[in-house]
DNA sequence: ATGAGTGCAAAGGCTTTGCATTAGG
DNA sequence: CCTAATGCAAAGCCTTTGCACTCAT
């Protein structure tokens, strides 16, 4: 996998530009987020890091969210998800589950991002506030929360 | 101000539906909100409600987000915010500090809303997840935290 | 009088931190 | 060697819950 290798060598990269090194733990959490597909919560990273100490979990995804590898995502539970920075996988937005929190990945249309940014410069203009990226979520259910309201 | 009894009425007739009474904290959380402007955190609903203790604001403002009068609102760091529900003050969308915190809300062009509406039906019928709200926030710095970076 | 609402204190759950140990350069 | 990284346990912080008391109907 050509690509898996250009992500670490990136992550490696990014990590040493903040003055980190890409351990063990580390290339491992890249790569739990890289296979998953979607935001995963920490306990979803703990059982598929084997032997990664919850401390270490934090510790270590932290540090890469520093250096840029790795997003924290916010939904609306008290539990974070975490995935890949947007520059490796391409900007993308989320469909929440408000029932269980699940997050999905979807694409948006260029035409609406253009939108979105323009907003994002009148806004800007209009409240004196710098404004630096945006996030559009879509909030439903997903199939498995509508097959259990269903029975 | 007739506005403030209408949405006292609204809040009041809500809270009845859901088998709830509308109390003198409840009604001083609901004037908070309105008064406030933006969204809070709980630290600025306490100061702003004096005598109201921790746990009947918490318990209180779930009471009126399960009526529909209140709406908890979650951005990037671990406290939450809270607002009335948008159809008493009108559908908007977030500004959110990402360095304190701090919430403000701006409207968004209908053509925007309209793109996103439709962005929603396709993403529901491509995915099977049903679609209900959306949500999309502006993320930057706000002026206060601008001009702390500056100095 | 009867159940909802309230306030205090204690407990919960996610996340962070202190500290001794281990490993990488 | 020397500093960073790790793991365990303890602490923090926001939020929720248990329980006795008060208030409204």
């Amino acid at each position: 996998m050509a690509a898996v290798d250009d992500l670490h060598r990136t992550a490696d990269e990014r990590l040493r530009a903040d003055g980190q090194r890409y351990t063990a733990n580390r290339r491992a959490l890249v790569d739990v987020l890289a296979t998953s597909g979607c935001p995963v919560t920490m306990t979803e990273v703990l059982a598929a890091a084997e032997g990664l100490a919850l401390s270490s979990a934090y510790r270590n995804l932290a540090v890469l969210e520093d250096a840029g590898v790795v997003h924290r995502v916010v939904t609306t539970d008290d539990t974070a998800r975490y995935e890949l920075a947007e520059d490796l996988t391409g900007h993308h937005h989320h469909l929440v589950c408000t029932t269980c929190g699940v997050v999905a990945d979807i694409d948006v249309p260029e035409a609406l991002e253009h939108h979105i940014d323009e907003l994002a410069r009148s806004a800007a203009a209009a409240t004196s506030w710098s404004v630096d990226h945006h996030r559009l979520d879509l909030l439903g259910t997903c199939p498995t929360c509508r097959s259990a309201q269903r029975s």
